[in-house]
DNA sequence: GCATGTTTTGCCTGATCGTGCAAGAAACAG
DNA sequence: CTGTTTCTTGCACGATCAGGCAAAACATGC
């Protein structure tokens, strides 16, 4: 096996669970865990990977929110949400992906032979789509903002405009059918209402915590809400009520 | 069998499996390792395949081109470069930072106490950027280019026509002291000319590959350069060539 | 046919690189 | 605190590499 086949499945792996173990790749590639972790010293240092105690995990962006903050349920869960989440899609589409992590998600779960145009102004987004080559990718740039992960401010919203999407993965910070969708940040719920008016229709993929908040920001009301995608465990009597505004509900 | 033919084949199999290793080539050609490696050697040189240790890999896209398409020596090298070249910054300033191998390892040597805007079109620089909370961080944004892994086309320069740096840390592709730095490509030259506008100063860091090769497209003539950071190795007469140019020469 | 020059190839040599092993240091867990 | 796991460092061995050299294959011109 060639050393740089071990690196590209590191890259992989990282990419798909966003850590890896040093004596799990170790066995995995019939090596010993020196040179595991040899491959694991050089990639942190051509900085792919940030490297900890027994493994590695994958560098900011995803790494501090995907693994650090969130709990490995919520990691899996996402996951789930993001391949059905993928299902929407179809080649050829234009779509705008939103920020956060289950949006980032949602980008790793896109196949790599699919062709779309996609305009993203996350970091974690777009990182995830760089070695997809037949996607076209349209960066949204600004102002990045560390704990959003995203680019936000009057240059976001002016490359905004110039775009138009078929689809628009929104990253939700609070859904609820009264108050619609919110976020907690005034800046970023201006971005997303840009996106929300330059696409065809609008696709939500929440986990069941953010189900039935609010934030300050309104970013569109529930009846914009096409496509609702949410963990089988969802609450019905919610689902009901995002349905009777017009959403499609798909379970992970 | 023909040469010619034997080249195909290479062809063949690395675009059906990714990968080729020079034993396995040789024994299936009935010919000796050397004459596979020279096979592998040429094809490398005109940019069909990556080498590798062991035989080749399907030429890079973007992920492995950053990290791998690189000697380990190339790597420390690049790593010293940054460190020399971050020597040239203080706190407050506002950058841009161009893209390129040697630009994202500046990014990521520049201190986590230091206060800096900094402005790029590069994905990889933006990521390194993204966990130093002294940085703003402004992403330049545009339609994204997977070999430069950097963003270009109109967008961009409009987002670079807001923006104005005390210093530009240009990624050069080619450096010479009668044609001036060159790039391969007429968008990436295009953004960078528009940085180079609107910077006060223009630091290069490269390595000696780089030094007295020009590619096609202009940037900048040798007399726009300020700073230029080099190895320890770089040959005498050329730098004495850039410094009669008006350049300060630092090394790594 | 014959002589000459070029290209290709295999082998050799010294150098480099990747790997596993061992010893000591450091990080973690109880 | 103690014991365990993981990490780094140094070392040795084998695999792989680039460059030089000479023989063989091939092309070219007379």
């Amino acid at each position: 096996m060639l050393t740089e086949e071990r690196h590209q499945l590191i890259r992989d792996q990282l990419a798909a669970d966003g850590k890896v173990l040093a004596g799990e790749l170790a066995s995995r590639f019939g090596v010993s865990e020196d040179t595991v972790r040899r491959d694991l010293r050089e990639l942190a240092k051509a900085g792919q990977l940030r490297r900890v105690y027994g493994g590695a995990v994958a560098s900011a962006p995803f790494a501090a929110a995907t693994l650090s903050q969130r709990s490995r349920h919520a990691v899996e869960e996402k996951t789930r949400l993001a391949r059905a989440a993928v299902g929407l899609l179809s080649a050829g589409q234009s779509l705008f992906i939103d920020g956060g992590t289950t949006n980032e998600a949602i980008a790793r779960a896109i196949p790599r032979d699919m062709e779309l145009t996609i305009a993203t102004n996350s970091l974690g987004v777009a990182s995830a789509l760089v070695d997809r080559p037949l996607v076209e990718l349209i960066m949204l740039g600004g102002r990045y903002v560390p704990n959003l992960g995203t680019c936000v401010g009057a240059d976001t919203l002016a490359a905004v405009a110039q775009f138009g999407a078929d689809l628009f993965f929104l990253g939700s910070c609070g859904l609820d059918v009264a108050r619609g969708v919110t976020a907690f940040d005034s800046a970023e719920a201006e971005v997303k209402r840009a996106m929300v008016k330059n696409s065809a229709g609008i696709a939500i993929a929440v986990t069941n915590d953010k189900l039935a908040t609010a934030a300050p920001y309104r970013v569109a009301g529930a009846d914009a809400i096409r496509h609702l995608v949410v963990e089988r465990t969802a609450p019905a009597a919610t689902l009901a009520d995002f349905q009777s505004q017009g959403a499609q509900v798909h379970f992970a």
